[in-house]
DNA sequence: CTGTTAGCGCCTTCAG
DNA sequence: CTGAAGGCGCTAACAG
């Protein structure tokens, strides 16, 4: 025998009284009488009422939902990324639905879809590796949907953002390769069309142009980010002539791997090859040696991400000005870098 | 200008024709027209029209949605999980909301009532590492509200689960210790309320017992899964006399840290101390020594999951007998455990 | 083949 | 303070 579901309904019915009472009872006004709101909030605690959110959004037509749009919750850079954004939606009074494109850009475009179906208020984005086109996410903003993009972006997409100064970032990191006596640096980037790993790479260029090295096409070479690609690039890349003893790295995800890959070869770290990446994640630290790495502030850029999208949550008027947030990077230096001769 | 929601009655009055008509065509009903259908479909693509998920869902009173409750996405073991999770609903047509309870109980607790008022048809449980007690998931089952527990479970809970053989699993990683020569097993356990550690733990002095080994209490400890106390917990462990020859270690997560801090401490491994952990995450290949782990089926453990909660969805009758399906693991052997003059 | 009606569960006027 | 009525967007009989 299937328990009918306790609705609003049936607690009145239960009680002989109104529908719209028990509702109003229920939700804390102030109109309704002492007792008949007790009797009315016992009864639905005995039967375990839980309201129904799709009615409830429904009869709203506001659902306090926000859709988050992740390339991959395996990066831990993400998930992290993830439990601030849900803390600061929270915080607000929003839920979120989150969802992962696999790094696909057809999924995600399905993604973005379902969470529209969902009446989800508002977007938070990170556009996956795969995305190189960017007509879904221009939709949203045709329709004056509310919209941010964390970390993935790109440009010529009218929507505000959270990112960091990844020339700047890059910039920073590869002169602490070249202060540590690296004269030959070579680049592990993301794929070509990725925007946050070309900045980055130009950002290594600048660098090696500020210091007078000459920034050679054989030492840059493109991960997709799975582990095979990164040991595969990292061997193609030490077999150059002349090989780095320098090493940038697009993310800690291919770095890992890289590192692993050359304690195999028997290539030292730091001594043969100096290394610095990007993301800063937990196992960076625990790397032997530790690896240097470029520490984007999480908290503060799910928190930023939110606030960006509340803002327009709540704005009077449909047109706000697109904002752009900036935000610090830190270089936390370890052994994969250091040189004791130099510097 | 707010541009109003594109939704049934709008197409219909744009075409004149009624509101039932256009639901009709456009979910592919034979009795429409050809040419009334080809004009509604023509409208609804111009307009860019999405169906109100809420209000189908509501209508049909069926969400085709199941509720998925993870311990922390930011444990790889889970978000690997979850993707075979979703990939499995998918195909089965149902979709997923996610939500993690970062591992602590109450936070399941709420978890759980927010999925039930977004009217999830279904649940699939891991359970947090703080809960202790298992009521609010008692509450479903007595409801009758299918949900099916997998991996971290409790004992006296009437569910379905998917898990594996913890015990099996950490006797043979022990005897594997042993086969190397290891005479003096440590064991790295998680919080002492934790069903699958304890499981782990019984194994593993089931192999001491079965091997004439003596198993210490001193070379048990306690970790809570973050790597700090993995650090200390290691220390501690390490500073007991007789110091351990070999380790067991409940989780990857906590094994990384503890070779982190013996690598600093100088002990060798596998010479000093031969280790051997569980889930054989990614990282555990990349660590050198290669870390030796216990795999789990992950792809097998979503999809069986995900099949065992359609069939009780789609059970004719309200009691289905309890099932419980225990997978096989493997040991995957590398170099943390493997010592030349042994074996 | 199409329109009308009722209803999913809830909220919100508007009366009383 | 309470009840009745209409509506959120969609589906599902029931007529025609």
């Amino acid at each position: 025998m299937k328990n009918t579901p306790v609705t609003l309904k049936a607690i009145a019915q239960e009680l002989n009284i109104s529908l719209s009472t028990v509702s109003r009872a229920l939700r804390g006004m102030p109109e309704v009488r002492a007792d008949t709101r007790a009797a009315v909030h016992r009864l639905a605690a005995e039967l375990d009422y839980l309201p129904n959110q799709l009615a409830t959004s429904l009869a709203h037509s506001r659902t306090k939902t926000i859709g988050v749009l992740m390339p991959s919750l395996s990066y831990h850079f993400y998930s992290a990324l993830l439990n601030s954004i849900e803390e600061a939606a929270m915080q607000a009074g929003y839920s979120v639905l989150v969802c992962q494109a696999n790094e696909s850009h057809l999924r995600e475009i399905t993604n973005i879809q379902n969470l529209m179906r969902s009446q989800v208020e508002g977007f938070l984005i990170a556009l996956a590796r795969d995305t190189d086109s960017y007509e879904h996410i221009e939709r949203l903003t045709r329709k004056n949907i509310p919209l941010v993009l964390f970390d993935r972006y790109a440009e010529g997409i009218a929507a505000s953002k959270v990112v960091i100064d990844n020339h700047a970032a890059a910039f920073n990191a590869t002169e602490h390769l070249i202060a540590n006596g690296c004269q030959t640096i070579g680049f592990l980037a993301g794929p070509p069309h990725l925007l946050i790993s070309n900045q980055r790479v130009a950002g290594y260029q600048a660098a090696l142009a500020r210091h007078g090295l000459h920034a050679r096409p054989e030492h840059l070479l493109h991960c997709d980010f799975t582990p095979e690609n990164a040991v595969a690039q990292t061997l193609k890349l030490m077999s150059q002539r002349p090989a780095p003893d320098g090493l940038l790295v697009v993310s800690d995800r291919i770095a890992f791997p890289a590192m692993y890959v050359l304690r195999q070869e028997g290539i030292r770290i730091p001594e043969d090859l100096a290394i610095a990446s990007f993301n800063n994640e937990p196992y960076a630290a625990l790397q032997s040696p530790g690896l240097t790495s470029v520490s984007q502030p999480i908290q503060e850029m799910g928190f930023e991400t939110v606030r960006l999208l509340l803002k327009q949550l709540n704005a009077e008027s449909e047109q706000l000005p697109l904002e752009t947030k900036v935000l610090q990077t830190q270089l936390v230096v370890r052994e994969s870098s250091l040189r004791n001769g130099s510097n």
